[in-house]
RNA sequence: GCGGAUGUGGCGUAAUUGGUAGCCGCGCCAGACUUAGGAUCUGGUGCCGAAAGGCGUGGGGGUUCGAGUCCCUUCAUCCGCACCA
C-alpha cells in the first residue's frame, strides 16, 4: 500500500471527532497544561498558509504535552465582531451575523483539515450572547469599581460612597478624573444626579467627554492602537480628533502594575519593550506656575478664574489647600525639574482649558484663530508637518516658582493635550523642540547645564540645544555645581518645600476609549435615567443585539442601535446606543474556555483554580499594544475583585513570525503585448507585472497557461532565454492582488496535512518571519514517504520485524529521542524536523524495520504528523489513538561512546581528525597527535609552543 | 530621533552556547530506471584553485591557544513608538 494521505487523514480526523479525542476534562490527576492560540477573526478570504503557522506550533506542543502526561486544554474559538462583516452588511444588507457564521464554517473546515487537536467542545464565539453576557457582566463590574491607590487595587463603588458619607473625598487616594474637594456634609446635600456625576470620575468604566480618534469614513471612534500614522488600521481611512462623550476604561489606574508585572512573565524582550514604551512611564515633577498679576487683570474675570482654579487637579493633598485659594496656577509636568532656571517661556496645548481665559484681550482674536486652526487640523496634517513651527503668544505671563521670573505663556500645537497636563515649561537651552520654537519666535535661551570640563557659552551661538542627561548645573541658584541627577532630587525637594509642586510619575498610556458608533458589537448593559447612565441588573443579561433596518448611523448622526425599535428597558428608559469595541470580547475569552458551558457564572471558581493561567500563548506580535495589554488589564481587574486566581493571564508567550509571499513577475515590453524573460529584460524598456504563482514552476513560466490566464494575454508573445521564460521574484506580503497567495487547502490536497504541518515548521524558527517557498514542501513530502517505506516493503505490505535491534540502531533512536524532546521544549520545531530527517535517512540506510526502533519513533513523530502516525500505530496492532501514550524515555546507555573523533587543529585551523579513547589524558593525546604522520607537515620540524587539549572537544597545537 | 530585532552558500536555515562553519531541505550538476518525466532512486554541490592549498559567517578593530558565538566601532534591512516635555 502506498502512502495514501488523503484516506488516512480523512479517517483519523473523523475518528478524533467521533471519539472526542481531545476533549479536556476539568478534573484530572494529571498536571494541567493550557495551550492557547490567539483566536482568529473569520474573514471572508479564508486562511492562507501564514495563518496556521502558530496553530501548528501550539498543536505540536499540546500533543507533546499529552504524551508527557499532562491534562492538556487546547481550545479554539472566534473573534467574531469585526468591521469587514459590518461593512459588507452596509453594502448588501446582509446581517453581519450571517456573514460571520458562514465565514466561521469555512474557517472551521479549513482548520479541521490540518488535523489540530482542538477541544471544540469549548468553542467560544464572541458574538454569541451566551458568551458576551459575560463581557457585559464584566463591564458592569468595571462600572461598579474604582481604583484605590492605597491598597493598590480595585474596590467597590459602594465602599467609596461609604467613605464619602464619612469624610467627603478627603484622605482618599484614588485614580480619578478632576474632582473638587468636598466634605461629607456636601456629599449628603448633593442630588442623586450630582452624586452620580461625582462617582463617574471614579468608576473604572466611565462616561466622559474625551478627545477621540474619529474616523468619518467608518463612522466611529477608534482606540489609539487602532490608528496607524493618522489612518485607521482597518481600511486605511483618515482619522480626526474630536471631543465626544464616550465610555472609557480607566486602564491608566493599572499602568504601574502593568509595567511591573512584565518582569514576571516569559515574553520576548522585544514584546515587553513594546508594552513598556506604550505604557511610557516617566519620572519627574508636577510644578505649579502662578499667573502673573498683570495677566490676571487681563483675564476674563476673577470669578471665572476661581471656578477654573478649583477644578485644577492636584495630587498632593497639601497643595489642595493652596490651590483652592484665589490664585491661578498652571500645572506643568517635567522630567527635568533641574532645568527650572532655564525655563524662559511656557507653552499650552491648543486644547488647554485655560488658553482662552488667560489670553490678553487684545491678543484674544489671534489666539482664538490659532486654537481653532490647530484643533481642526487632522492627525495626518499634524504628523506630516512635524517640522513646521507654529504658535501664538497669549499675552499672559507665568511666574517661575523658583526664581520669581515672569515668563510669557504661548500656545502651540507641539504641546499635546493628551500628555501630562497639556502644558509645559519650555527650556530651550536643553530641549530641542523648545530650542527650535525659541529660535523661530526669538525667545530667550538660557544655559543651565554645562558639559563637564567645558565653559558656559553664549547660547546665541548655539546651533542646537544641549539635551544631555548628564552635566553640571549653572545659572541655577542653589543648584549651581550639582550633577544633573542630584539637581533633579534637589529641585523636587525645593518645590515640595515651597509647596510649588511635587515629584510625580507620568504615563503615556491613555484610558481606553470603549464606545464604538457601530452596529456589530456587544451592546452596553446600560440605560439612562435623568441623563445619567445606570447598569442593567445582572438578571437582564445578556442584553441582546437588536435588529435594525440599516447598519448605518441615523439621520441625526446617532449610532445604528438608535434605529432599533423599542431600544429601552421595560420601564421605558433608553438604552445605550453605542456598542463595545473589538477588544472587548477578546479581553477575557481565555477565561471562558475554562468553563464555557457555565450558565450561572463567567466560569466556576473550581475551573479557574484548576486551569489557573495560560501556560503557553501563541500569536502575532501585532497585538502587543492592543489585545495583550487590554487582556492583562481585564485580568488584573478580575484578580482584584477575587474572580481569578492569577494576576497575569499569559505566563509564557510566543510570537509567531509572519509568512511572506514570494511573488513572480513577468516583464512586458512597454507598448506591446510581448514579454521578455528575466535575464534579457534590461535590453528593453519594460514594466514588471505580477503573475499568478500557480502558473509558474520554479520561476519558469508556463507560457500556455499564461495565455489562458487573462483574455488580454491570449496573443502574448515571448522572448525566451534557453527556450524558457524565466520569471523574476520578490518577497512581499501575501495578498490576492499580488497573486502570490498559497492556500493550505491546495497544498493539503496535493501533499496532505502532515506534510503541510511539518513543512511550515521546517521553514525556520517559529518566531521569525520568512518567505514561503512552495518548492521546498516536496522535500518534506519525500521525507514522509520515506518514513512510510520503513514500515511497508516494495510490494506495499506492512512489514515490521521483531528482531532485536543492533546497538547502532538504538543509538540512532535515542539520539533522536533526546534531540527532538529538547527541541520541542525549546520551541525549536525546525531543528526537530531536520532531526527526524536525519534519523529516517540513517534508518533507511540500515534498512531497519524493527518494531523496537520504529514504534517509539512513531510516537516521537506523532505531535508533528498526527495522521500518518495514528495509522501506523494501528497497523502496529494497537487499538485507539496514539495521542495519550507515553513519550519514549531517553536512555543514555545507548548513545555512550568509547572513543571520540578529535579534530586536531594547528593555530586554530582544523587539519585532520584523530580517534582517541574517551578517557585519554592530555599527555597521551599530545603524544599521539605529535607522533601522527599528518602532524609532521604542519610542525615542519619545529617543536610546538603549546598543545591545548579539551576533553571531548578539540586538540589545538600552537606553533 | 528613540527603542527592539536580524545580517551565515543561489534560497530557507543549522552549529552541542567559546571548540571541526555550512547539518537538514530546496535549487543546481551528474548518473540509474524509464516510451516519456514536472515521477522515483543514487552521487556531487560555500568561493578561488589543476592540485597543494588559500579565502570565507555585513565591514573594520579587539580579547583568546581558538570567535558565527564575547567586547568596541561601523553599515544595511525589518518592526514598533514618535513634537511624550
Amino acid at each position: 500500500m502506498d502512502y495514501n494521505f488523503r484516506e488516512i487523514e480523512k479517517k483519523w480526523q473523523q475518528y478524533w471527532r467521533e471519539n472526542k479525542t481531545f476533549k479536556a476534562r476539568n478534573v484530572s490527576e494529571k498536571p494541567k497544561y493550557y495551550v492557547l492560540d490567539m483566536f482568529p477573526y473569520p474573514s471572508g478570504a479564508g486562511l492562507h498558509v501564514g495563518h496556521p503557522l502558530g496553530y501548528i506550533a501550539s498543536d505540536i506542543f499540546a500533543r507533546f504535552k499529552r504524551l508527557k502526561g499532562f491534562n492538556v486544554m487546547h481550545p479554539m474559538g472566534f473573534d467574531a465582531y469585526g468591521l469587514p462583516a459590518e461593512q459588507y452588511a452596509i453594502q448588501t444588507g446582509t446581517h453581519p451575523a450571517v456573514t460571520t457564521e458562514k465565514n466561521i464554517a469555512r474557517y472551521r473546515e479549513q482548520l479541521d483539515q490540518i488535523g489540530f487537536s482542538f477541544d471544540w467542545s469549548r468553542e467560544v464565539v464572541t458574538s454569541d450572547p451566551f458568551y458576551y453576557k459575560w463581557t457585559q457582566w464584566t463591564f458592569i463590574r468595571l462600572f461598579e469599581h474604582w481604583y484605590d491607590k492605597t491598597s493598590d487595587k480595585a474596590r467597590p463603588v459602594s465602599e467609596l460612597i461609604g467613605a464619602f458619607e464619612k469624610h467627603g473625598n478627603d484622605n482618599l487616594d484614588a485614580v480619578c478624573g478632576e474632582v473638587s474637594p468636598f466634605t461629607a456634609a456636601e456629599w449628603k446635600s448633593m442630588t442623586e444626579k450630582e452624586r452620580q456625576q461625582v462617582l463617574m470620575h471614579y468608576r473604572l468604566a466611565y462616561l466622559a467627554d474625551t478627545w477621540v480618534n474619529w474616523c468619518p469614513a467608518l463612522g466611529t471612534v477608534l482606540a489609539n492602537d487602532e490608528v496607524k500614522d493618522g489612518f485607521s488600521e482597518r481600511g486605511g481611512h483618515p482619522v480626526e480628533r474630536k471631543l465626544m462623550k464616550q465610555w472609557s476604561l480607566r486602564i491608566t489606574a493599572y499602568a504601574q502594575r502593568l509595567l511591573d508585572r512584565l518582569d514576571r512573565i516569559e515574553w520576548s524582550e522585544s514584546l515587553k519593550e513594546v508594552q513598556r514604551n506604550w505604557i511610557g512611564r516617566s519620572e519627574g515633577a508636577a510644578v505649579f506656575f502662578r499667573l502673573a498679576v498683570s495677566s490676571q487683570q487681563s483675564a476674563v474675570s476673577r470669578d471665572e478664574l476661581k471656578t477654573q482654579n478649583s477644578e485644577l487637579k492636584t495630587q498632593n493633598s497639601e497643595l489642595k489647600t493652596q490651590n483652592s485659594e484665589l490664585k491661578t496656577l498652571i500645572e506643568v509636568f517635567t522630567t527635568r525639574p533641574d532645568t527650572l532656571f532655564g525655563a524662559t517661556f511656557m507653552v499650552l496645548a491648543p486644547e488647554h482649558e485655560l488658553v482662552m481665559q488667560i489670553a490678553a484681550p487684545e491678543r484674544r482674536p489671534r489666539v482664538s484663530e490659532y486654537v481653532e486652526w490647530a484643533k481642526n487640523r487632522s492627525e495626518r496634517d499634524r504628523m506630516a508637518e512635524v517640522k513646521r513651527i507654529t504658535g501664538e503668544f497669549t499675552g499672559a505671563y507665568a511666574v517661575n516658582p523658583l526664581n520669581g521670573q515672569e515668563i510669557p505663556i504661548w500656545v502651540a500645537d507641539y504641546v499635546l493635550a493628551g500628555y501630562g497636563t497639556g502644558a509645559i515649561m519650555a527650556v530651550p537651552g536643553h530641549d530641542s523642540r523648545d530650542f527650535a520654537f525659541a529660535r523661530f519666535f526669538d525667545l530667550p535661551i538660557v544655559q543651565v547645564v554645562m558639559k563637564p570640563g567645558e565653559e558656559i557659552s553664549d547660547t546665541h551661538q548655539w546651533s542646537e540645544s544641549y539635551d544631555a542627561k548628564e552635566g553640571i548645573m549653572v545659572n541655577s541658584g542653589f543648584m549651581n555645581g550639582m550633577q544633573v541627577k542630584d539637581a533633579i532630587t534637589a529641585a523636587i525637594r525645593k518645590i515640595e518645600e515651597m509647596k510649588a509642586g511635587f515629584g510625580t510619575v507620568n504615563y503615556r498610556l491613555r484610558d481606553a476609549i470603549f464606545s464604538r458608533q457601530r452596529y456589530w458589537g456587544e451592546p452596553f448593559p446600560i440605560y439612562y435615567k435623568d441623563g445619567m447612565p445606570y447598569p442593567l441588573d445582572d438578571s437582564q443579561l445578556p442584553l441582546e443585539l437588536p435588529g435594525v433596518d440599516k447598519y448605518l448611523p441615523t439621520e441625526t448622526g446617532e449610532p445604528p442601535l438608535a434605529r432599533a425599535k423599542n431600544w429601552t428597558t421595560k420601564e421605558g428608559y433608553p438604552l445605550e446606543t453605542n456598542t463595545m469595541p473589538g477588544f472587548a470580547g477578546s479581553s477575557g475569552y481565555y477565561l471562558r474556555y475554562m468553563d464555557p458551558w457555565n450558565k450561572d457564572a463567567y466560569f466556576s471558581k473550581e475551573a479557574n483554580e484548576y486551569w489557573q493561567d495560560i501556560d503557553l500563548y501563541v500569536g502575532g506580535d501585532e497585538h502587543g499594544t492592543g489585545h495583550l495589554i487590554y487582556a492583562r488589564f481585564w485580568n488584573m481587574f478580575l484578580y482584584d475583585i477575587g474572580l481569578v486566581c492569577c494576576e497575569e493571564p499569559f505566563r509564557k508567550l510566543i510570537n509567531q513570525g509572519k509568512i511572506q509571499g514570494r511573488s513572480n513577475f513577468v516583464y512586458r515590453i512597454n507598448g506591446t503585448n510581448t514579454f521578455v524573460s528575466f535575464n534579457l529584460k534590461d535590453q528593453y524598456d519594460t514594466t514588471a507585472l505580477h503573475v499568478d504563482i500557480e502558473i509558474v514552476d520554479n520561476d519558469i513560466l508556463d507560457t500556455e497557461a499564461f495565455r489562458k490566464w487573462r483574455p488580454d494575454y491570449e496573443n502574448a508573445g515571448f522572448i525566451l532565454e534557453d527556450g524558457r521564460y524565466v520569471c523574476g521574484w520578490e518577497i512581499e506580503k501575501m495578498s490576492k492582488s499580488k497573486h502570490n497567495v498559497q492556500s493550505p487547502d491546495d497544498l493539503i490536497a496535493k501533499y496532505g496535512a502532515d506534510t503541510l504541518r511539518m513543512y511550515e515548521m521546517f521553514l525556520g524558527p517559529v518566531e521569525l518571519s520568512k518567505p514561503w517557498d512552495t518548492k521546498g514542501i516536496e522535500g518534506v513530502f519525500r521525507f514522509l514517504k520515506k518514513y512510510w517505506r520503513l514500515f511497508y516493503d516494495e510490494n506495499g505490505n506492512f512489514n515490521v520485524s521483531t528482531v532485536t535491534p543492533f546497538r547502532s540502531e538504538l543509538k540512532i533512536l535515542h539520539n533522536a529521542i533526546r534531540k527532538i524532546g529538547s527541541d520541542i521544549e525549546r520551541f525549536s520545531f525546525n531543528t526537530a524536523v531536520s532531526a527526524f530527517m536525519i534519523c529516517i535517512n540513517e534508518l533507511t540506510d540500515l534498512k531497519c524495520n524493527k518494531r523496537e526502533i520504529l514504534e517509539p519513533l512513531n510516537i516521537l513523530l506523532s505531535p508533528f504528523a498526527p495522521h500518518i502516525t495514528e495509522e501506523i500505530w494501528q497497523q502496529l496492532g494497537h487499538s485507539g489513538t496514539i495521542s495519550y501514550v507515553s513519550f519514549p524515555e531517553f536512555n543514555e546507555e545507548f548513545v555512550r561512546e568509547d572513543t571520540f573523533n578529535y579534530p586536531v587543529s594547528f593555530n586554530g585551523k582544523m587539519r585532520f581528525q584523530m580517534e582517541l579513547p574517551v578517557g585519554v589524558t592530555a599527555a597521551e593525546a599530545e603524544a599521539a597527535v605529535l607522533a601522527a604522520s599528518e602532524s609532521q607537515k604542519w610542525l615542519a620540524g619545529n617543536p610546538p609552543k603549546k598543545v591545548v587539549f579539551v576533553p571531548k572537544k578539540i586538540i589545538n597545537v600552537v606553533i
